[in-house]
DNA sequence: AATTAGATTAAACGCATGTTTAAATCATGC
DNA sequence: GCATGATTTAAACATGCGTTTAATCTAATT
């Protein structure tokens, strides 16, 4: 039988591939195009242009990301002692609901943010900032709620930091994973390296 | 007068500026002859390549950089009870001592290391391990001695989150400091975001 | 003053990128 | 079964990059 498979998804696929291991800028559309085994013009008449593609691959996760974040979002709201590492564990939900779209979702999509953050990808700021600006003020202010004897500017500076180490967690992840297994002789995954960060961040921003 | 500046320290000034501001795959060779006021040839004619320019202009400040932050390890090391925040607080001082490499050194060096590590710049990798993996071997051994209670895998992971929280914070820097500027209304530079840097990371690694 | 080694220059090379073109092919509705 | 619109294709285009070449200029030495 062997479902046919649209050129758009085999482009999406192939670019989610390439992207997830090597960043936006370091995959060029002839890698993709080949990977998917499609013709290189057919990215631009499918999308437009690299930037467009690069913005469908990421909203494939964002659009099933950010309503279920929202939601434990609401849910953290209700909690009244709300505390920083429960805030961050709520991460978790909407990450794992990721393998419905691909078995390494989780994995795949903080990788691919943390290079939309480390790269200068303007283009995809403003179009998280568009869609999903709401959610992400949300999760500020629990954040402020949770810690309110950081003042406006450690806050600032500590959420960035929290981004940071995050972020660079996920881009080098794949060096750091294989680093971390041969040093400790067992699997490693995104999930773990989660869970190292939870509390090391959760720590960082509650010395006073 | 106006003493006469050889066009190797024209290219070294022009490819610091640029290369702090926008990082190095972003700024082409074209770029910076252009702003040194010399031929695109000369570059390859003084240093033999980019990468070789890189080097060059990491090499101005690491030189000064290592020595000084050695001392200061010793001088950690002589210390019975070593406390975590002691130990970043002692970067400090090598780091101040970059103005005499430029006004501006300690900037300009924290934003190139960073981005020598958002960029896969492994040549630069290698040449620092070769050139002063000693020094940080040394950082490393002390570290430890003042973490005991973290085994060697939390160790492991929050040392690179600690990195790259510092990494993100330096090549973001410029927007991150605009902004905070902008929202807290007073100046900033890059004293002020390592005065933040260092609780956060010291509090993300002191918690069991 | 002539020679010579070093420094500078304009131009071109070779390659890779994203994008566009225009012709060929395919699939669908009448 | 043909016409029409969507898709696919191979090729070229335009641009930018790091690097190389070969000629020219400069300045110190004999």
């Amino acid at each position: 039988m062997a479902a046919r498979i649209s050129t758009q998804k085999k482009i999406l696929n192939a670019a989610e591939m390439l992207f997830s291991r090597d960043g936006f800028e370091q995959t060029s559309l002839r890698q993709i195009t080949q990977e998917a085994g499609v013709n290189l013009a057919s990215v631009n008449y499918h999308f437009g242009s690299k930037k467009a593609l690069i913005q469908a691959v990421m909203a494939r996760y964002l659009i099933v990301f950010m309503p279920v974040l929202e939601e434990q979002l609401q849910l953290a709201e209700q909690q009244s002692a709300l505390k920083t590492e429960e805030l961050f564990k709520r991460f978790k939900i909407p990450l794992a609901k990721l393998t419905e779209v691909n078995k390494h979702g989780p994995d795949i999509f903080l990788r691919l943010l943390g290079f939309a953050y480390s790269e200068i990808q303007g283009h995809l700021r403003k179009y998280t900032q568009q869609e999903f600006g709401g959610v992400l003020k949300h999760l500020l202010a629990l954040l402020k709620r949770a810690n309110p004897h950081l003042d406006e500017q450690q806050m600032f500076w500590r959420l960035h930091f929290i981004l940071g180490a995050a972020v660079f967690a996920q881009v080098s992840g794949q060096a750091l994973i294989e680093i971390a297994q041969a040093e400790f002789k067992q699997k490693v995954d995104a999930q773990d390296v989660i869970d190292h960060l939870i509390p090391f961040v959760s720590g960082g921003l509650g010395e006073a």
